[in-house]
RNA sequence: GGGCGAUUAGCUCAGCGGUAGAGCGCUUCGUUCACAUCGAAGAUGUCAGCGGUUCAAAUCCGUUAUCGCCCA
């Protein structure tokens, strides 16, 4: 059955993916015949995603190189896997839930992680369906989940990549690498939990600039004075307050102070003294600091430890409480004791009461009437409130009064419009709220060094180089990574918590090491089990802390030393339990009903905690798996710009830390993908090209092929579709040269073969040449990663060589003597073709390969040649095509200058050939007739008149068209034609006249510039000969 | 404010010391039997400005301008 026209992508994919699949074509070691392994892993896309253009890049950059590896014969593992990411994943499913107008908190954290394993298997299909549509060869029989193995994960999650997650944490809580402490972090309201700050987007938004007025404690007054640079008095006043300015009054509550700058001499009197605190019923100090800056607003800033991370460091030097405004949702807090409680106690702090940071966080200073209040609801009304206490700086303003249309000034507060830079949750777009909370850190600064010393030593190399600046940038200055969150989708961190027994409250009074009725008592009432400490112990399971917890309460009196270790919810069923666990002992007194209840951390690790471990836990880490041996370190990362931070540098960091090697040899750091003008793609804009309709519409090897031409390193690639569809055309192009092929003969009988053909005829010699050219091209730029130099080589070989001039060249072949040697040479050329695009077209070309003869194997295992064109380059076919091809362009070109129809044939003139020429046009003749259209050719001494001159290496022609010339348009052309030519033998001679040229300049350049003025002074010679004769004529 | 990058044909971009390139678009012509998802021919550039290094600069250095991105 004869080839279609065209290639039936849609057809023809979904068919071919299964055939590989099926044969196991993508497995780990699929075609391995040297010992030379590469692995990738893929960077795991949100188990919940779906494939965008950003993608569909990333991983068509990763296929084109595991298929490369893979068809030279590398033993090659392609990991696939996806990420449980933690906050998109449970926003996913708390979204699917409130449609039916339920919540999270509705049901147990069982119930609901159920829910998301069920969420999980229904999208991981999606996103892996949508990479295989993208044709990506990775082995799917291996493919991992972050979350693989973890308690409650359902039948066909029994990976052990929670293993390996629980293990480092343990490792690393044990090493002192982790800890937990109180900091100030970004708090989502939304998601309600701590952000990383790389999760925070910083927008420019227009607010609001406020200044208050802080009356001085005792009325107290000073004299405030400006003064200019050359520190003349401006002004002067008595005031009896400080005038601070804020962008978020509701902060105001919570102020531990205001500073000022230690060398501002405005407030330099009343440094050191107490102010009031406008709403609430608390004195602040005015202290100094380096923060303030005097030239910003007053000078003055009002102190929040608990609310600001500036402040917060503010507050840390001076020792300030960082009073806790708000609850989890961003919402003014409404637990604790009353506000006259709580204002009491805050005051006894202030004058020096010994306190905890636990007690000052317990502490709710909101006033009852701000009680619960959204935050920003909170600010308006403490503006208001401000106002109307006159504690508002106040300016004069012109008013018109609207009856009599008199004017007068008023008095009105200072609101200054100002752009703020506000921070947004980039999953949940509302406003971050720092909030001082408890959470786990790693201690990045203990593991950072021999992350920065791989990249600098070149254990690993960063491409292009100048990523590697942003990676050192960011690893210098690293913070310590906050890994906890308070999400339920996760890996629960494992550390227990027990009440701490050994605290003073609880003690045996006779020290007989027996507790009675009064100890008991004491426990239970006086609130010693409830302000106990807590101790924490971490350990894979609960099994594995409980030797822990039996050593902690050993020292405590009998019975409760041998009680056993129970584990409950959460602190407050602990108590409870605890307390019951007593009580029934005091009346029963049976030692083994009692019980130590402890209780698990609730909060789950940061989603990049896991996957910063992808590299090892997909390859079975802890275990020594052979596939850990044998692809571990992998060879190359594919990854986007965008998380070099995010992961790039943890992995880096924690399999340093971890097994102590680099992950990966390789980073190759890609850039965006952007709409056709260079925006971002984002569904508000709606400019979102989606990968999947490009390929309903052009083919997956168009779109693969555009992606690859346009992956220049580093830069950013603008996507248009026209460019998709000028690929989906080069890969018909390939289509129709083999249908070609096939309509004369070439595939019959055909097999495979890796070496050329012998061949005699010169294009055949010379295109077996320019085959190997462009194998050496395309697998030089692959080495290199410069993804767009390979399709650009290919595209150029397969349109620019192999359709325009060898199948034209071939179709006379085919009727001659040489036919059956051109048919096995285009036959071969052709299967290079098909080989050599494999990795960027995987589907055409393994198409034709299984159409057009008789394989071995299937393409995508076909052996990758490796002749040279050392091997295969004839100088001499290659000069003579030249010539030829040179010949046929320039009477083509004359023929259209001056307009001789297409579809007359033409008698060409010899004006004189040397013997190099001669041959030339012997062996070519029927050649140059076909392709230039030419009747026959003849010989004369002068050109006849009215004839179009062309020049040629060893040769002058003429195509007589007296009558048909239009004889002002070849005049033109020549003109043209000479100006170009002398434009450029002027620039030659200039060069070669310069002495210092011909000495400073390398031999061959010099060389190539007096060949190239040679060339040009010959054919501007021979075209000003038929200027002259043009001129009689005209 | 700090850092990185870009500025080359109408558009999108390669080139990064030795005669300015590609794709798309555009103009003209063409259905001769691989392909109209095609073929042939053609037009289009003070390589952002200024200065410097060099025999030679789009390419290296400095500077200015404009525009991006990242981090504050």
């Amino acid at each position: 059955m004869p080839m279609e026209k065209t290639f039936s992508a849609a057809e023809a994919e979904a068919r071919l993916y299964k055939m590989w699949e099926e044969a196991g074509a993508f497995k780990a070691g699929a075609n391995a015949s040297r010992p030379e392994t590469f692995s990738i892993v893929i960077p795991p896309p949100n188990v919940t995603g779906s494939l965008h253009m950003g993608h569909a890049f990333n991983n068509t950059l990763q296929d084109v190189l595991v298929r490369w590896h893979r068809m030279r014969g590398f033993d090659t593992l392609w990991q696939p896997g996806t990420d449980h990411a933690g906050i998109a994943t449970q926003m996913v499913v708390e979204r699917e839930l409130a449609k039916t107008n339920r919540r999270r908190t509705d049901m147990s954290r069982e119930e609901f992680t159920g829910l998301v394993w069920q969420q999980k298997a229904k999208s991981r299909a999606n996103i892996i369906g949508q990479l295989k549509r993208l044709g990506a060869s990775a082995d799917w029989s291996r493919e991992a989940f972050t979350m693989s193995g973890a308690p409650g994960a359902p039948a066909g999650e029994e990976g052990n990549f929670h293993d390996a997650v629980i293990r480092v944490f343990v490792d690393m809580y044990n090493k002192g690498l982790i800890y937990r402490g109180k900091r100030l972090v970004n708090w989502d309201p939304h998601f309600e939990t701590a952000i990383s700050d790389l999760e925070v987007e910083n927008i420019e938004v227009k607010g609001h600039m406020w200044h208050f007025k802080y009356r001085l404690a005792g009325g107290e007054t000073y004299e405030y004075v400006e003064k200019d640079a050359e520190g003349n008095v401006t002004f002067r006043e008595k005031r009896d307050y400080i005038s601070i300015a804020t962008t978020r009054p509701e902060t105001m509550l919570g102020d531990g102070a205001v500073a000022v700058h230690p060398s501002d001499d405005r407030y330099a009197p009343i440094v050191g003294k107490m102010v009031h605190l406008p709403l609430c019923d608390r004195l602040i100090p005015i202290i100094a600091d380096e923060y303030p800056d005097p030239a910003f607003g007053s000078g003055a800033v009002k102190i929040t430890g608990a609310h600001d991370f500036n402040d917060y460091q503010v507050a840390k030097r001076h020792d300030l409480p960082c009073y806790r405004l708000m609850d989890t949702k961003g919402n003014m807090r409404s637990d604790g004791a009353p506000y006259e409680t709580a204002v009491a106690r805050a005051r006894e702090i202030a004058a020096g009461s010994p306190t905890d940071e636990n007690e000052v966080d317990g502490l709710n200073l909101v006033p009852e009437k701000y009680r619960g209040l959204d935050r920003f609801e909170a600010r308006k009304r403490v503006v208001a409130d401000i106002n109307a206490l006159g504690l508002a700086v106040t300016v004069l303003v012109k008013s018109e009064d609207p009856e009599t249309g008199s004017e007068h000034l008023v008095l009105e507060p200072v609101v200054e419009d100002k752009l703020i830079m506000q921070p947004f949750g980039d999953r949940s777009k509302v406003v971050i709220e720092p909030m001082l909370t408890d959470q786990w850190f790693v201690d990045t600064a203990q593991i950072v060094g021999p992350a920065l010393d791989a990249v600098r030593n070149g254990d690993t190399q960063i491409l292009p180089e100048r990523d590697a600046k942003v990676y050192f940038h960011w690893l210098e200055n690293i913070e310590p990574w906050c890994i906890s969150r308070q999400l339920w989708w996760g890996h629960q961190i494992p550390v227990w918590y027990g009440l701490d027994l050994g605290a003073e409250a609880f003690r045996d009074d006779e020290g007989y090491s027996a507790l009675d009725a009064v100890e008991l008592l004491r426990l239970l009432t006086e609130g010693g089990m409830l302000h106990a400490g807590e101790v924490a112990h971490c350990a894979a399971d609960f099994a594995g802390v409980q030797g822990a917890f039996r050593d902690e309460i050993a020292d405590v009196p009998a019975p409760i030393c041998h009680a056993a270790i129970v584990e409950v919810k959460d602190k407050a069923e602990a108590i409870e339990v605890l307390a019951q666990s007593l009580a029934a002992y005091a009346v029963d007194q049976d030692p083994t009903k009692l019980s130590y209840p402890v209780w698990r951390d609730p909060d789950v690790l940061d989603t990049w905690f896991s996957s910063g471990l992808w590299p090892i836990g997909t390859l079975g880490w802890p275990e020594q798996t052979p596939e850990l041996q044998r692809y571990f370190p992998t060879s190359v990362l594919v990854t986007g710009f965008d998380i070099i931070f995010f992961w790039v540098a943890r992995m880096m960091m924690m399999q340093l830390a971890v097994v102590g090697e680099v992950p990966f040899k390789t980073v190759y750091v890609h850039a965006l993908v952007r709409d056709e003008k260079g925006k971002k793609m984002s569904k508000s804009l709606g400019n979102v090209l989606d990968p999947l309709d490009l390929i309903d519409q052009f083919g997956t090897d168009a779109v693969r092929f555009t992606l690859t031409a346009m992956a220049a390193m580093g830069r950013d690639l603008k996507l248009s579709t026209a460019r998709i569809e000028g690929y989906r055309n080069f890969g018909t192009k390939l289509w129709n040269a083999c249908r070609f092929a096939e309509m004369n003969g070439v595939w019959e009988g055909h097999a495979t073969r890796s070496a050329p053909p012998a061949a005699t005829a010169t294009v055949n010699r010379w295109i077996i040449g320019e085959t190997a050219k462009v194998r050496e091209e395309v697998d030089a730029a692959l080495a290199e990663f410069r993804f767009d130099m390979a399709a650009d080589a290919l595209y150029k070989f397969v349109w620019g060589k192999v359709c325009d001039w060898y199948v034209e060249f071939a179709k006379p072949l085919f009727d001659g003597d040489q036919a059956a040697e051109t048919r096995a040479v285009m036959a071969w050329v052709l299967d290079q073709s098909m080989i050599l695009l494999h990795p960027i077209m995987p589907f055409v070309t393994e198409d034709l390969w299984q159409t057009t003869g008789k394989r071995a194997k299937m393409l995508i295992h076909t052996d990758w040649p490796t002749y040279t064109p050392g091997e295969l380059v004839d100088l001499e076919a290659d000069r003579e095509m030249a010539w030829v091809t040179g010949l046929i362009d320039g009477i083509r070109s004359a023929r259209a200058q001056v307009h001789v129809p297409v579809g007359l044939k033409l008698d060409l003139v010899s004006l004189g050939m040397d013997a190099g020429a001669r041959a030339a046009w012997d062996r070519n003749e029927a050649l140059i007739k076909r392709l230039a259209r030419i009747e026959s050719l003849s010989e004369a001494a002068t050109a006849p008149k009215g004839a179009i001159t062309l020049a040629a290496e060893g040769a002058t022609f003429a195509i007589p068209l007296e009558g048909v010339i239009d004889i002002a348009a070849e005049k033109a052309r020549l003109a043209k034609s000479l100006e170009k030519l002398e434009k450029e033998a002027a620039g030659l001679r200039g060069r070669l006249s310069n002495p210092k040229f011909i000495d400073s300049a390398p031999e061959e350049v010099v060389d190539e510039a007096r060949a190239n003025l040679e060339a040009r002074e010959d054919e501007v010679a021979k075209l000003k000969a038929a200027a002259l004769r043009l001129a009689e004529i005209g």
